[in-house]
RNA sequence: CGCGGAGUGGAGCAGUUGGUAGCUCGUCGGGCUCAUAACCCGAAGGUCGUUGGUUCAAGUCCUUCCUCCGCAA
């Protein structure tokens, strides 16, 4: 089939080449415009662009769809079908009904939960133990289109948004391969989507901070789901600490927000009497190291209540 | 030049108004203990990121450059 494919970030990538690799044909690529990134602010290429330049596929960064200039960017290249995989716009019906197969979606969450901008690091977040992958044909609504096929994926104990997220883009990637492959072949009926929706929203900075309140568990799962962006944290002296490793500890009486260990990791009494044991964190201006090294600098003492 | 923090013995840090460099941990040696990530005694290890300067004297003041990091995006 002729392909038009959307996406940005990283997590698109794997599907792309697989893609490229398979006896499909990208016609042309369509992305984020490029952004400026870092200290410096240099203008960065996303890589869904940088790959499909290696390919010397064609990319587009229009930025809006709406402009009826995408559109004719793809009646122009006339495809079987658009996929879409992390694009981060919401496309015009115009659009979504352009190619013979129509838009098809990969939307990492086990459809209608989670729909929206920030599935995996939103599932760990709210302590799942499995989310999955789901291929669906898209129409106007967020993530409310027909689905073509789901994969289900156990999410590990210990396992970080990041981690989810590098396993999962291999598993979108092939679950894509094979609801084209049965598209064209007339091989699926879409299924319209069942059962309560929830929705996961865009990832903000704050919603990181760690409320010592709430459960060792909780915090413990938001440690997991906020990393490798943006982090939880939570203010020591007015500083912030970001927690990057972290576990459920053991019991404790103290109030919600004590220092209750801090020989080797760095324990913190949270609301259900449980502490969360910090086992490697990262202080503003500094970087990220064990608890037991940052604790060989900075001695804290139990009792010491962390919060502003 | 977007804002800001930091470069000091193996690790993480302190070092006040400039005057022979300290702390916690680790390492090595010895001791104690049924035993231990415990405890006690002792030791090694630093030209204080780089360049130039001010001074009787600079980790501590000014200057050049390099590197790392937080915020912001």
């Amino acid at each position: 089939m002729k392909i038009v494919f959307m996406g940005t970030p990283d997590y698109a990538v794997k599907t792309l080449e697989a893609l490229i690799k398979s006896e499909h044909t990208v016609a042309a690529v369509f992305a984020q415009p490029d952004k400026p990134v870092g200290r410096k602010q240099i203008l960065t290429p996303p890589p869904v662009k940088v790959c499909a330049e290696s390919y010397n596929i064609p990319v587009y960064q229009p930025n809006s769809v709406r402009t009826g200039e995408a559109l004719e960017i793809i009646n122009s290249i006339n495809p079987d079908v658009i996929v879409v995989v992390a694009y981060g716009k919401i496309l015009p019906k115009e659009i979504l009904k352009a190619a013979k197969f129509g838009c098809v979606n990969g939307h990492a969450s086990l459809l209608p939960k989670y729909r929206g901008a920030s599935p995996i690091q939103w599932c760990i977040v709210q302590g799942e133990t499995e989310t999955g992958i789901t291929t669906m044909l898209m129409d106007e609504g967020m993530d409310t289109g027909d689905i073509l096929e789901t994969v289900t994926v156990k999410i590990g104990d210990n396992e970080t948004a990041e981690e989810l997220f590098e396993r999962l883009s291999s598993i979108s990637a092939d679950l894509m391969l094979s609801t084209l492959n049965k598209l064209e072949k007339g091989e699926i009926s879409p299924k319209k989507q069942e059962g309560e929706a929830t929705y996961a929203p865009i990832i903000k900075k704050e919603m990181a901070l760690l409320d010592f309140n709430k459960s060792a568990k909780v915090l413990f799962d938001a440690v997991r789901g906020y990393y490798s962006w943006p982090c939880a944290y939570f203010f020591m002296d007015g500083k912030r600490i970001k927690v990057i490793k972290a576990a459920v500890g053991g019991k404790t009486d103290k109030t919600a927000g004590t220092v209750v260990g801090n020989s080797g990791v760095l324990s913190i009494a949270c609301g259900d009497g449980y502490s969360l044991d910090i086992l490697t964190l990262q202080a503003e201006g500094s970087k990220m190291m064990d608890a037991k090294q940052y604790l060989c600098g900075k001695q804290i003492p139990i009792g010491t209540v962390v919060g502003e």
